[in-house]
DNA sequence: GTACAACTTGAAGTTGACTTCAAGTCAAGG
DNA sequence: CCTTGACTTGAAGTCAACTTCAAGTTGTAC
């Protein structure tokens, strides 16, 4: 497939593909004159790059984490911390959108001063004369 | 409060304040000489900052979220959406965990072809001959 | 065989979120 | 009064992840 192929079926544009081909990313099965040609595989291996992107990750977790076809073996234990970071920020998320949830419904003057919204957040500081 | 302070107790660096604050995420009382003077709760305010950062909004975002004080009135609307758009990418982070997670158990040759990786990630590329 | 759309390259530009730098100001302690 | 370290400013630099641009090449349809 030419570049523009990949590009109608990834979503990417070519640019973004020749940027990731360069960061090594995705690999192209070689020329056809000046033109890269890849294989089909590659759109799958686009569609996990677009979910690391779109959950936040930046390409080099993103290289980290693919081993498919190429790299011969895979990091269990890398690939078991990077769930876990991942995990990690998922409940960061999830208590910021509680906390959303919450001051769209709540009618305390300001977010910070309700508890509740204290407690989603898990905004702990002392008031006054707090030593630490 | 000088910036120093503010730094210490925040975890931001002094210029990540000032930034802050010609950006209009936080303000200042005024000024002792040349130097901002902060109220305590700006550390508050921050840690919200904080959060929202590592949560993976942009500034922008976490602006339009802040009311606190100087605001007057919240967007209930407004929050309602960005408590929806921060589920759903909480729900593809989601999938990529669990996807990383039997990732790092399974032990097929390349993720790629785990029907259950390919399951929760979603990935539903056709094969072969698809017309779509 | 020629037109042209689709590709090629390297370099430079963009955006967001800061940091660093140079040069200058000033509050507080001794 | 003087020193000093924490502050001030605007401008420029940095990083990731691309995009855009200019100039050149080429596969392919006609």
């Amino acid at each position: 497939m030419d570049i523009g192929e990949v590009a109608r079926r990834s979503g990417f544009r070519a640019s973004a593909l020749r940027y990731y081909e360069r960061e090594g990313l995705i690999r192209s099965l070689g020329r056809k004159g000046l033109r890269r040609q890849y294989a089909p595989e590659v759109v799958e291996r686009l569609a996990l790059i677009a979910l690391g992107r779109t959950a936040g990750l930046t390409l080099e977790e993103i290289r980290g984490m693919l081993t498919g076809g190429w790299r011969p073996r895979v990091d269990r234990g890398l690939l078991a911390a990077r769930a876990e970071a991942l995990d990690a920020q998922i409940r960061r998320m999830t208590a910021l959108r509680d906390g959303l949830r919450h001051a769209a419904a709540c009618r305390a003057p300001d977010h910070l001063e309700c508890p509740t919204f204290r407690r989603l957040l898990g905004i702990a500081v002392a008031r006054r004369g707090g030593a630490g």
